[in-house]
DNA sequence: GCATGTGAATAGATTCACAGCG
DNA sequence: CGCTGTGAATCTATTCACATGC
C-alpha cells in the first residue's frame, strides 16, 4: 500500500516516521523480545502499551507508521512485529561501536551486557591517556586515541560513544567525525558542534537528576509526571 | 504551607511551566555556570542559545515562563539568571540521593563528580548482594538493601537512582516508594509501575543507541537530526 | 539602536472515537 | 464481537515577527 521510494525524478514524500515514534520503537522492540522469550504468540495494543509503558492509542498510531502488521480482532504477531521493528531500526546486524574515554563511566559502558544483547558490538576502547593503553577492560584492551582513524576504517565503525570529561568532548567528536563516524552518543555534559549530516544524542546524567529535582520541589503545585 | 487545589470559583492558573521547557532549564543552568566561571556579566538570548545548543527564540520563550529577568537592548544578567533558574529547579540546597545496585554502572555513578558539582549529594550506596556490604566505593561503603528505609528516613532522601539489572528494578522501586522516596531515576531497561505522585525518569542506554541506529540506517532517506 | 518579551501562526504529537475487518 | 487502523479534534511545542522599553 505504501511505496518505499518513488522511482521517478521526484524523491517526494518518503513516508516520514515522526521522531517521537522513533524514540519509542526501541521500547516496543524490547517488550516484544520479552514476549517472545515467554512464548507469547500474539499481543494486543493494550498489552503492548502496558509492557512498554505507553497507552494503546499511541501504540497503534506508532505501529501504523511502519505498515499494517496487525490483525483486527486479534492483535499483532509477536515475532513478525519484532522483526519489522528491528528492521526499521536497522538492527538486522550488530553495529560496531567505539567507546572513547575509559574512566569509570566508560568502563561501565564497556562491560554493559545490554549493548551486546540489543544489537551492538564494542569494536574498541580508546583513551587519550597513554598510561591506560594495554589495560584490559572486560575482554578488550584500551588503545591510544591515535588509533581511532585506523580502527574506524578497518572495523567500519558507524557509532561512537563519548565518555570523556566535558572539556575533551568536542575534540573527540571532531576526531570521530574526521574518521567518518556519523552517529555519536555523548555522555559528557558538553554541547557538541558537528557538521550537517552527523547525528548526536546526548545523555547528561546531572540533567536527569535536575529535572527530577524540579518535580520534587514543585510536587505540591501539581501532580507528578512520568 | 501550600494549598493543594483552589476550591473556590477562581482556580486561577498557577502559571504552569511547559515540560519541554523544564527539560531544558538544566542546560541553561549549566551554560550560565560556565559563563560565570569565565567572568561574563551578561549574555544575550543568542549567545545563550549557542552555548546550550538551542535557538534564540526558544531561549527567550523558555525564560519568559520564569519571569522577566532580561533587560531589553542588553541581555540577561548571568548571575541573577542562574540563581533564578537554580531556584526554579530546586537546586538551592543539595538533595541527598541513594544509589541502589552497585555494579559497574552504579560504581560509575557513585564516583561521578558531576552530581556533587550540580546540586546532589550521594547519601548512600546500597546493594542486595551481602558480599558487597562494607566494600568501599569512592568514600562511601556499600550497605545492604535492608538499610534502605532507615537511611531514607534519617537522611531525608528524596531521590533514588536504580542501577540494578532489569529484573530487580521493580522490586527496588517498590522499596524506594515504601520508604518515602518520590523521585526515581531508573537506569535499568525495565518499565516501572509506581503509584500516582511518584516521578520516574528512565535512561536506557541501549535505547539511545538504537535510536542512533535508526538515523544511521536511514541516513540517505533524509538528513540527520540532533 | 538593540535585544527582550510575547501574541499570533505554524508545526508536531497525542488522544478521541469509530469505521472496517477478521 | 474485539481489536486494529486512521481521520479528525485536541493539546503541546516551536517559530515568527514586531511592538516594547531600556
Amino acid at each position: 500500500m505504501h511505496k518505499r521510494f518513488s522511482v521517478g525524478f521526484v524523491s517526494k514524500d518518503v513516508r516520514r516516521i515522526p521522531d517521537a515514534t522513533i524514540a519509542r520503537l526501541p521500547r516496543y522492540h524490547r517488550a516484544l523480545l520479552e514476549l517472545a522469550a515467554a512464548k507469547t504468540a500474539t499481543v494486543s495494543s493494550d498489552e503492548l502499551a502496558d509492557l512498554a509503558g505507553f497507552n494503546a492509542a499511541k501504540v497503534r498510531k506508532d505501529l501504523s507508521y511502519l505498515g499494517t502488521y496487525g490483525t483486527r480482532g486479534v492483535g499483532y504477531d509477536v515475532d513478525n512485529l519484532r522483526r519489522q521493528i528491528g528492521r526499521e531500526l536497522g538492527l538486522t546486524e550488530s553495529w560496531p561501536v567505539v567507546i572513547v574515554g575509559i574512566g569509570n563511566l566508560g568502563r561501565a559502558l564497556a562491560t554493559y551486557s545490554g549493548f551486546a544483547m540489543r544489537g551492538f558490538r564494542i569494536a574498541a576502547l580508546l583513551d587519550a591517556d597513554p598510561t591506560k593503553s594495554g589495560q584490559m577492560v572486560g575482554s578488550l584492551p584500551v588503545r591510544p586515541s591515535s588509533d581511532l582513524a585506523t580502527i574506524v576504517g578497518t572495523e567500519h565503525v558507524a557509532i561512537g560513544i563519548i565518555a570523556t570529561p566535558g572539556v575533551a568532548a568536542q575534540d573527540v567528536a571532531d576526531q570521530l567525525v574526521a574518521a567518518g563516524v556519523r552517529s555519536i552518543l555523548n555522555f559528557s555534559p558538553a554541547v557538541l558542534n558537528v557538521p550537517e549530516g552527523v547525528a548526536v544524542r546526548g545523555v547528561d546524567l546531572a540533567v536527569e537528576l535536575q529535572v527530577l529535582s524540579y518535580y520534587q520541589h514543585h510536587r505540591d503545585d501539581l501532580g507528578a509526571s512520568a
